[in-house]
DNA sequence: AAGAGGCCCTGATAGC
DNA sequence: TGCTATCAGGGCCTCT
């Protein structure tokens, strides 16, 4: 589900809700998750108040009134879903795996504050939480990640110097989370498209002018997701239940067969393997 | 050392 | 109806 701008919109909301709020209590039914879950995890949550939610990447990061931050990531599949304390986990309006029927299916995590608790709910289990002990230890988590597209660093020399001797294709530079990092499998397409160049195309085959519209389109396409509320290809929702409206806006994703938008291009949107993944692109006006 | 591929996991859907 | 194969928004590890 989730990339840079479908993380945004779960900060921002969650942001709303629960900063200066008090962990009252936290329950872990499944410890199992992409990193496993501490012993002392609840220990460490439980009455702690969360100071600001903020992110990096596709990364939520929670500040608690203590030195610890609460890292949590959504993998593939991972949701959020705010419930009030007096209802049950009927199948969540978050939760697009979920089984009406099963209500407690894959809701692994539950943080109660005061009046309402979070339930995070995630099938595949990619996703993890993980606590980071300081402010120095979260910056080394994070050293190895390239620039989101929107850092000062993130600029047109950046881009042409990593590119510029590889044979690497620039769908997979865009998916590099160490090369620049938020972007994933949808927007890589939709930046490419709204670029005019090739998903297959080396990088070391790509010149500065491309590199300026890379530069350009990978903020512009974020910023327009992260306006409309994210993608909702599936079910996508926000922490209180709000659809994203940016799959209407998909100019190549899961649109093969169909009409390129380009006026005055012919072409039609084709789907294609890379490194395993599908990639959707105009061959007419993707060079 | 760069880059491709496998793997972690469950569920939805398509095809027979 | 029921089986199997394929695919899904991520990222880490291993192998060449």
């Amino acid at each position: 589900m989730p990339e840079l701008p479908e993380v945004e919109i779960v900060r921002q909301s969650l942001n709303k809700k629960i900063t200066q709020k008090t962990i009252k209590k936290v329950i872990v039914r499944n410890r199992n998750l992409r990193i496993k879950i501490p012993l002392n995890f609840k220990k460490i949550l439980e009455n702690q108040k969360i100071l600001n939610v903020e992110r990096f990447s596709k990364y939520l990061i929670l500040f608690l009134s203590g030195k610890n931050k609460l890292l949590i990531h959504l993998g593939m599949s991972g949701t959020i879903h705010l419930l009030e304390n007096n209802k049950r986990n009927f199948f969540s309006n978050m939760s697009f795996y979920n089984s009406p029927i099963l209500p407690y299916k894959h809701n692994h995590i539950e943080i109660f504050f005061d009046k309402f608790r979070l339930v995070y709910n995630d099938p595949r289990r990619f996703g993890f939480f993980e606590i980071i002990k300081d402010q120095k230890s979260l910056e080394k988590r994070f050293e190895k990640l390239g620039p989101e597209p929107f850092n000062s660093s993130f600029d047109i020399n950046y881009i042409y110097e990593n590119l510029k001797d590889k044979k690497k294709n620039i769908k997979n530079f865009l998916l590099d989370q160490n090369f620049i990092s938020g972007i994933g499998n949808i927007y890589a397409s939709e930046i490419l498209y709204m670029s005019k160049i090739n998903p297959a195309k080396e990088g070391r085959s790509i010149n500065k002018t491309e590199c300026k519209r890379i530069f350009k389109n990978s903020k512009l396409v974020l910023l327009n997701a992260i306006k409309r509320g994210g993608s909702s290809i599936r079910d996508f929702k926000d922490v209180l239940g709000n659809k994203g409206s940016f799959q209407n806006n998909f100019k190549v994703y899961q649109r093969e067969g169909q009409k390129c938008k380009r006026i005055d291009c012919k072409g039609l949107i084709q789907k294609k393997n890379i490194s395993n993944r599908s990639t959707f692109f105009c061959s007419f006006c993707q060079k």
